[in-house]
DNA sequence: GAATACCTAGACCTTTTGGTCTAATTGTGT
DNA sequence: ACACAATTAGACCAAAAGGTCTAGGTATTC
């Protein structure tokens, strides 16, 4: 992993954590062990090029989770192991990690515009990703579901982070069938 | 309204729009224009103490604007109308103003265990307020399915605010009903 | 091996951060 | 009028923020 590949994990990991504000480039300079040089030379436009690169990082890394997670099963067996991803996530990093999206977008419209985008962008491909998923699988209407899919285990996400407590998201399990049979 | 609670006010405005770590104090003394001195006699602990009170100022405020839209209506109805006042809080502030605590709530786990306390009490008393709202209308299941309808209206609230588009707010109208005769 | 592009190194800068401290002022009760 | 608490005022501080700039080093190419 390059340095450039390496600026771009750590500051993916921090704004899961902390956000675009809290997310400092000392602090990623630090953790990655690179001096300033290096980062205005991988992001000339600095900070803001960074997290928009770490958005779209973040994005495709959880998407990939996700994709492993519905793999091979039936909507709902699947649906369910999505959210166990989350849920182990949150309990390994002791409620530390939360949506790596969310905690950017949460400052939309006082950050950079294109951040926001960025972030629009990965929710999109998302639900385009699970609305594909269910379509194959027969469900009617795919698209629709995959909005109100992707809502709640949002909203479930940010509650059991508040919480410290995964039973907002293990919840959402019981109300898969109640979508999908909608 | 003195200064303590235009302290506080103007906090509860800037969190919802920055979070945490967007919050600067700088900044709030600037907006309500008073010197560094007034902040701490009035919040000796600084900042975290500051924000803590905001938080619940702002959850305060929020759950008297939901009580107003569900106040002496159908379950239907009142959700309904409660998912319009976000609606309209999105659009009346270009997109800025999201939820006031999920704001905060999203740095928890490296922030002040004191303010995710105070995060977590305000949405459980939302959540508690909808399910007496529910339960006097015999709704069956009450308590789980306020759970449910929070987090769904949550995510939404995330998701159109990511997207600049209130769609993903009105869609949770359509599941309502679902939610409520599951 | 010289030339050139790529990348690292880190000193330095300005602005802003949250916070402390002392002096002055305002209000209140006697 | 006096005493005393409550509050405001703002200078000051160290640390951290994001950012710029020049100097080295390391590849790669001819």
């Amino acid at each position: 992993m390059n340095t450039r590949e390496r600026l771009i994990n750590v500051t993916s990991d921090l704004i899961r954590k902390k956000g675009y504000f809290g997310t400092g480039i000392n602090e990623v300079l630090k953790q990655v062990g690179v001096p300033k040089g290096s980062l205005y030379h991988h992001f000339p436009k600095g900070k803001d090029e960074l997290i928009r690169e770490a958005v779209y990082y973040g994005g495709e890394n959880q998407m990939q989770k996700y994709g492993e997670a519905l793999r091979g099963k039936t909507a709902e067996k699947g649906l369910s192991d999505m959210i166990d991803v989350m849920v182990d996530e949150l309990l390994q990093s002791n409620f530390e990690d939360g949506c790596p999206i969310a905690a950017v977008a949460m400052a939309a419209g006082t950050i950079d515009e294109e951040i926001r985008e960025a972030c629009a962008k990965v929710f999109i491909g998302w639900q385009n990703n699970l609305e594909g998923y269910l379509e194959r699988r027969g469900v009617k209407n795919a698209q629709i579901k995959a909005e109100e899919l992707y809502s709640m285990f949002e909203g479930a996400y940010v509650l059991s982070k508040a919480h410290k407590d995964v039973k907002y998201l293990l919840l959402q399990k019981r109300f898969i069938e109640t979508i999908l049979n909608s």
